[in-house]
DNA sequence: TCATTTTAGTTGCATTTGCAACTAAATCAA
DNA sequence: TTGATTTAGTTGCAAATGCAACTAAAATGA
């Protein structure tokens, strides 16, 4: 076993390659939830996050709202206007300081975050039906791991609170 | 414990969502690599696809490419082109079959893709840093569960043989 | 008090992406 | 044959994305 010419001392096969495994699994995963959100509420992914936020805490600013969702501003801006217009949240300028804006979700958000949130957790849940539970923990402990390294800044996970 | 008005029974945040978590870290390792490639070498991922699974098993058609990295024939097409348009890789077409056409490196495509394998190779032995050897195995083994179960149709992962 | 800097959020734009529609070649079926 | 279908690859376009530049308001500080 000699290595000639070549400087393949390494392999590098891309279906064993993480960062291509994770960006194809991940990317199959949003496509097909984001087609349920799509398909059957007209909401899409950015909306959708903007709208998880604000049901886990209501009333929130853009600003916030960015943060949570790892969104930037233009995206929360825009995701949340067409939100406004639809009337799924709400946005109340805040008197105090007025570049800032409250969110919240309607009555009408509420009830869309309601049909929804069940079909997100069904899909997360059939996602993993085919770990232990076991595993399932173990699987949020290495992407945990991972993101610390992969953006150490935003790493804000489990060790942030509100 | 009762439920009030409310349908919560279930939590969902977003930052313990799976596909959510996956969606972020995926972004966050692909930017980091797109830029190191974009940066020094000026090669686009769906470039490096090619280049990678060409560097792989040279000689392959556009289609065959597009299985293998997963990426649709128009995103073969034109990373093709501009590969081929830089003298990154060549296109000879099949005498036999005038529609296909096998792709290959170029003696200057192999020299390129053999600076940016080790740097690609470097950076995943960055991210899996901080997982023992067992837990960088279990994660592959975890991940090529979600995959199946996330799009059944295209895997091909561990179990697809050329 | 008023110029300067910072912060919140929006607008605009260039690029990327994904998909549908297309062309050209090969295969199939009568 | 030759008309209809399938396959390989390309082109075109609409929508999504990411980022820079902007406006308006607030905070800072001389």
């Amino acid at each position: 076993m000699t290595h000639p010419t070549d400087d393949t001392q390494e392999q590098l096969r891309l279906d064993g390659f993480l960062p291509y495994r994770l960006s194809v699994l991940s990317n199959a995963v949003s496509r097909k939830i984001a087609d349920m959100y799509e398909r059957e509420f007209d909401i899409s992914i950015w909306q959708w996050r903007i709208m998880a936020v604000l049901g886990e805490s209501d009333g929130l600013t853009s600003t916030e709202v960015a943060n949570r969702t790892l969104m930037d501003k233009p995206a929360v801006s825009r995701a949340a206007a067409s939100l406004t217009e639809r009337q799924i949240i709400s946005r109340k300028s805040d008197v105090a300081d007025r570049r800032k804006a409250e969110l919240k979700l309607t009555d009408k958000g509420r009830e869309i975050y309601a049909a929804i949130k069940p079909r997100a957790l069904a899909y997360e849940r059939e996602l993993l039906a085919s770990l232990s539970p076991e595993e399932a923990e173990m699987l949020h402990g290495l992407l945990t791991r991972l993101s610390h390294i992969a953006s150490p800044d935003r790493n804000l996970w489990s060790d942030m609170k509100d």
